[in-house]
DNA sequence: TTATTGCATGGCT
DNA sequence: AAGCCATGCAATA
C-alpha cells in the first residue's frame, strides 16, 4: 500500500493573495495583465498595484521612508542606507539579493542577522572546549568611499579564506589573567526575541544572494563596523559554543548585579540569550560564502534572535575609524590583523585625574571580558607605543544597569598626552589577540587645512608597515556620513568623501582650531552637542530633499520606463498576463502618450531647454533631462531653435487627453501644484507678461516655479507657512495681499480682454479635436481626462471644450461660497498636494472669471 | 586633608 | 520613556 502522499506530490502553494511586498498588505495585482516582478532567481513576485512601481504615495517607501532611490538615512546612525524594501526603485535588484540593511542598525528585516547564524551549532568546532578567540584574517577594509568596495567584500568572504581562518585561529585565546573569566562575547551569545519582519520575509528573500548585502555594506563604508562585525563572528561562534556546553558561564548569570536583559534559557539552542550584550551582532549580516547550506537553511527558516534593543547598536559616535591603510600598515607584513573596535572621546572624567575612563556599555560588553562581579579583571592594554598597560575592567551597578570603567588609565593617558576631547580607540590585533589602544588627538587643524589634507591623501606612507604604533593617532573617519568625533590628525587624513564629510561637520558644528576647546572639561560636552546638531541638521536637510522628491506613485508610475535594454515579454501565470522585466524600471523623462485618430500611438516631451514640445515614438526612453538635441527620432526638430510642431493650444488639448487619472493624474498633480504652490506667482507673471497663450499652456512645467528655494521672494514664498502667520483678511494691504491684488487686476482684466476671443478659439479647437477625445478615458464624472489635463485645473478654467460654461457656471455657482471672488490671501504652499477648495488658485481662477473684483 | 571608591543623579539620546 | 553616561558626591581609606 501506498500512501497517496508518498505518490502525489504536495500540490503547490497556492498563489499569495497578496502583494509579494511583506511590507503591504495589499491585494496584489489583478485583472488579465497582473503586475509584478520576475526576480532573478526566476520566480515571480506578485505584486499589488501601488507595489509594482517602487513608490508610495507620499514617501517612495513607506516602511523606511527612503528617497526615489530607496536610499534613506538611517534612523538611528544617520548613514546613507538602502531601505531593500520593495517599494523603493532598487527593490527589484535588492530582492533577489537578500536584501540590504543599515548594518548599524539592523532596521529592517531583510538582511541576515548574526545571530541567527550564531544560533546554529553546526558551524562551531566541536573541539572547541574552551573559549577561544578567532578573527576574520582576511578581511580587507574598503579603501575607498564606495568603488571598488564590492570586489573586495567578496573577497573577503571567501568561504576558504574565512574558514581556514577560523581554524587557524582557535587557538587564540584572550589575553586574560583568569579562567574565570574566559568568556567573552561568546557567552552573551543569546537570542531571546524574534524579529517579526524577519517572519514576514519570504524565504526566497533571505535565501538569496548575499552579495547585494555585501555590497550595500560596503556602499555604506563602515570600515570599523566590519571589522568589529568580523570580530564578532568569531566570538559568536565561540560564544556560542561555549555557552552550549557551559551554559553555567552565562553572563549575569548568578550576579544580581547584572542587568543584562533576555537571558533566556533557549530549548533549541540549549544557551542563554542575551541580546543585550551583543550590540553588534546586529548590525552584522552573515556573508553568503560563509555559511553552507545547512546555515543557510537556518537563516531562511530561522528568525532573528534578538529584539529591539538587541538592534540598537553601538552609537556611531562610538565607531572607529580606521582605513584600510592603517590596518595594513598596522598589521604590515606580518599576519597581524587589526580588529578596530571602537573608540571614545575622553570626557573630562576620562581624562581627569580620577583615572576612570567610562566605557560604553555596549563598547564593553561587546568587546571586553564578560564579567560577573563588580570588581572586574585586568585587563592588558597596548598602547601605541607597543607598551604594556593593566587597567581594570569593572563595573559599578547603576541603575538596575551597569556603568563599565576601565580604572588606572592615568598613567596611560598621559603618557599619550592626551586631553578631554581626545579620542582613545580600542582595537585588537591578531593573532595575537591583544587589545591595543591607540588615541587620536583632538587636533587643531581648520575645517579648510582638513579639506586640503584629504586632498592629500594618505598620511600613513611614513609610518612603518607593521608597526603598532601606526595605530595610535592614526584612526581616522572612514565612515560616510559619520560625524567626527573632532578633527583628525592632519598627517592622518587618508581619505576622500568620508573626510569631506568630517570637514563639513566641522564647519557646520565645532570646529577645533588648536584643540584647546576640546581640552577643557567642557569639550567633549560641547562638541558632541554641536555635532550632534549636525547631524540633525544634515538629516533635516536631507529630509527636505527627499521632500523634494516626493511624489505620488501614480505620478511616479509615469516617470518609470522599462529599463533601456529590456526585452519585453509577457507571461502566462494561472491565465493571467504578467509584464515581466528583466532589470528595475528607470526614472524617465515624463512624456505624454497620445494615439491620434488613425490610431499611431506616440509621446509628447518637452525639451528641458526650450520647452518646446516634440512629438517622438512610442517607444521612445528619454532620460530625465532631455533636449531637443537628443530627439534623434526627427531631424528637423532636434534642435531647439526649431519650431514646435503643434501650437501650445493644441498640445493643451492632446497631452492631457490621455493624462487623465481616475484620481489624481501626474498631469492634474501639476497642475494642482502649480496653481497651488507657485499658481499665484505664475499665474499673475503670465497675465503680466501678457502671454498670448491660453492659460493652460502657461501650466507647462517650466513655468513652475522652484518651490521654496532659499531667498524666493514670490508671494507664495515670502508667506509664513500654514499657521504660522496672520491669516490675510480681504483688506489686508501687506506686501503679499498687495502683491497679489495687484497681479491679479492685472490678469484679471487682459483675461477679460480676451476671454470672448479666446473661448472661440478654444471651442472652435475643441471642435476639431472631439474625435480624439472620443477614445480618451474618462474622468469619475464622465468628463473627458482632457479637462483634468495639464493644463487643466480643477476649476476647468481651461475653455477648451463645449463643457467649459458649464464649468465656468459651475464654477460661479460655487462662489456661493465666502470665497466668492476673493483672493485667499492664506496659501499653504507648502500643502500643494492637499489642494484646498480654498486654495488661492481656485479663489483667483474665479477672480478671473468674476470681473467685479 | 587628600585620594580613592562606590554609588547616585540628572542631562541627554 | 528607558537607558546611557558624565559627573557629582558621600563614604572610606
Amino acid at each position: 500500500m501506498t500512501s497517496p502522499t508518498s505518490v502525489v506530490p504536495p500540490p503547490p502553494p497556492p498563489a499569495a493573495k497578496i502583494c509579494f511586498n511583506s511590507h503591504c498588505k495589499e491585494p496584489k495585482s489583478e485583472g488579465p495583465r497582473r503586475r509584478g516582478w520576475r526576480l532573478r532567481s526566476g520566480e515571480y513576485a506578485d505584486l499589488c498595484d501601488r507595489c509594482y512601481f517602487p513608490f508610495e504615495q507620499g514617501n517612495f517607501c513607506e516602511v523606511f521612508h527612503s528617497d526615489a532611490a530607496g536610499w534613506r538615512n538611517c534612523e538611528t546612525c544617520g548613514k546613507r542606507v538602502h531601505c531593500g524594501c520593495i517599494v523603493s526603485a532598487h527593490a527589484y535588484a535588492l530582492l533577489d539579493a537578500g536584501g540590504v540593511d543599515c548594518i548599524t542598525c539592523a532596521r529592517k528585516s531583510f538582511a541576515m542577522t548574526p545571530n541567527q547564524i550564531w544560533s546554529s551549532p553546526f558551524h562551531l568546532p566541536q573541539q572547541m572546549s574552551e573559549r577561544k578567540d578567532i578573527h576574520v584574517k582576511s578581511w580587507k577594509p574598503p579603501t575607498g568611499p564606495f568603488p571598488g568596495h564590492w570586489r573586495q567584500a567578496s573577497n573577503m568572504w571567501n568561504t576558504s579564506s574565512v574558514q581556514t581562518d577560523l581554524q587557524q585561529r582557535l587557538a587564540y585565546e584572550f589575553d586574560r589573567p583568569s579562567n574565570s573569566e574566559k568568556l567573552l562575547h561568546g557567552t552573551r551569545s543569546a537570542y531571546s526575541a524574534q524579529e517579526k519582519k524577519f517572519e514576514d520575509l519570504p524565504e526566497k528573500i533571505a535565501s538569496s544572494s548575499f552579495n547585494q548585502i555585501i555590497r550595500e555594506r560596503y556602499t555604506n563604508g563602515s570600515t570599523g563596523l566590519d571589522s568589529a562585525f568580523q570580530y564578532n563572528i568569531y566570538h559568536r561562534e565561540e560564544g556560542n559554543s561555549d555557552g552550549l556546553q557551559n551554559p553555567s558561564h552565562l553572563a549575569g548569570e548568578n550576579d544580581p548585579t547584572s542587568t543584562r536583559k533576555g537571558v533566556i534559557p533557549d530549548p533549541a539552542t540549549s544557551s542563554g540569550v542575551n541580546i543585550e550584550t551583543h550590540p553588534n551582532s546586529c548590525k552584522q549580516f552573515y556573508p553568503n560564502n560563509t555559511i553552507d547550506g545547512e546555515l543557510q537553511a537556518q537563516v531562511r527558516n530561522g528568525r532573528p534572535r534578538m529584539d529591539a534593543r538587541g538592534r540598537s547598536q553601538l552609537l556611531p559616535r562610538y565607531w572607529p575609524r580606521i582605513t584600510d591603510q592603517e590596518l595594513q600598515q598596522i598589521s604590515g607584513d606580518s599576519n597581524s590583523v587589526i580588529t578596530p573596535l571602537f573608540e571614545k572621546m575622553l570626557s573630562a572624567s576620562d581624562a581627569g585625574r580620577i583615572g576612570r575612563l567610562v566605557l560604553p556599555k555596549k563598547c564593553a560588553e561587546a568587546y571586553f571580558p564578560t564579567i560577573s562581579q563588580p570588581e572586574g579583571l585586568p585587563l592588558k592594554v597596548q598602547d601605541a607605543s607597543g607598551k604594556e598597560w593593566v587597567f581594570q575592567f569593572r563595573f559599578w551597578p547603576n541603575n538596575n544597569s551597569r556603568m563599565y570603567v576601565l580604572e588606572g588609565v592615568t598613567p596611560c593617558i598621559q603618557s599619550m598626552q592626551l586631553q578631554a576631547g581626545d579620542t582613545v580607540t580600542f582595537s585588537r590585533i591578531d593573532p595575537e589577540g591583544k587589545l591595543v589602544m591607540g588615541f587620536r588627538k583632538a587636533s587643531g587643524i581648520s575645517a579648510e587645512q582638513d579639506t586640503q589634507t584629504i586632498k592629500s591623501g594618505n598620511g600613513f606612507s611614513t609610518l612603518p608597515e607593521g608597526n603598532i604604533k601606526n595605530i595610535a593617532a592614526e584612526f581616522n573617519a572612514n565612515l560616510p556620513l559619520r560625524p567626527p568625533k573632532g578633527i583628525v590628525d592632519s598627517r592622518n587624513q587618508t581619505n576622500t568623501a568620508d573626510q569631506a564629510t568630517s570637514s563639513k561637520f566641522d564647519k557646520v558644528g565645532f570646529i577645533q582650531k588648536d584643540g584647546t576647546a576640546a581640552r577643557s572639561s567642557h569639550g567633549p560636552n560641547k562638541r558632541k552637542g554641536s555635532l550632534l546638531v549636525s547631524k540633525s541638521k544634515r538629516l533635516r536637510i536631507e529630509n527636505e530633499d527627499s521632500m523634494e522628491l516626493k511624489l505620488t506613485w501614480e505620478e511616479a508610475q509615469q516617470l518609470l520606463r522599462p529599463p533601456p535594454n529590456y526585452v519585453p515579454s509577457v507571461v502566462v501565470i494561472e491565465g493571467h498576463e504578467f509584464e515581466e522585466y528583466e532589470e528595475a524600471p528607470v526614472l524617465g523623462k515624463r512624456t505624454y502618450f497620445i494615439t491620434d485618430q488613425s490610431g499611431d500611438s506616440f509621446q509628447w516631451a518637452q525639451c528641458e531647454d526650450c520647452s518646446k514640445w516634440r512629438k517622438l515614438p512610442v517607444d521612445a526612453l528619454l532620460p530625465s533631462r532631455w533636449t531637443c538635441s537628443d530627439n534623434k527620432w526627427d531631424s528637423e526638430r532636434s534642435s531647439c531653435s526649431s519650431a514646435q510642431e503643434l501650437s501650445l493650444e493644441q498640445l493643451a488639448e492632446l497631452v492631457p487627453a490621455k493624462t487623465g487619472g481616475p484620481k489624481r493624474s501626474k498631469v492634474k498633480v501639476e497642475a494642482e501644484n502649480i496653481e497651488v504652490s507657485d499658481g499665484l506667482d505664475t499665474l499673475a507673471n503670465l497675465a503680466i507678461l501678457g502671454e498670448g497663450e491660453a492659460l493652460p499652456t502657461s501650466s507647462q512645467p517650466t513655468t513652475r516655479h522652484p518651490r521654496h528655494r532659499p531667498g524666493c521672494t514670490c508671494i507664495v514664498c515670502i508667506q509664513p507657512p500654514s499657521g504660522k502667520g496672520p491669516k490675510h483678511k480681504q483688506t489686508c494691504t501687506c506686501n503679499v495681499c498687495l502683491t497679489v491684488k495687484r497681479r491679479f487686476r492685472t490678469l484679471m482684466l487682459r483675461r477679460e480682454k480676451r476671454q470672448s476671443e479666446k473661448e472661440a478659439e478654444t471651442s472652435r479647437k475643441q471642435q476639431l479635436l472631439i474625435p480624439s477625445s472620443e477614445v480618451l478615458p474618462t474622468n469619475a464624472n464622465g468628463q473627458s481626462s482632457t479637462d483634468v489635463g495639464i493644463c487643466g485645473s480643477p476649476q476647468k478654467v481651461t475653455m477648451n471644450n463645449g463643457g467649459v460654461a458649464d464649468e465656468v457656471l459651475e464654477h460661479r455657482k460655487a462662489s456661493t461660497s465666502p470665497l466668492k471672488a476673493q483672493i485667499d490671501l492664506n496659501i499653504q504652499p507648502e500643502r500643494e498636494e492637499e489642494p484646498s477648495p480654498k486654495s488661492d488658485a481656485v479663489g483667483l481662477m474665479r477672480l478671473i472669471q468674476d470681473p467685479a473684483i
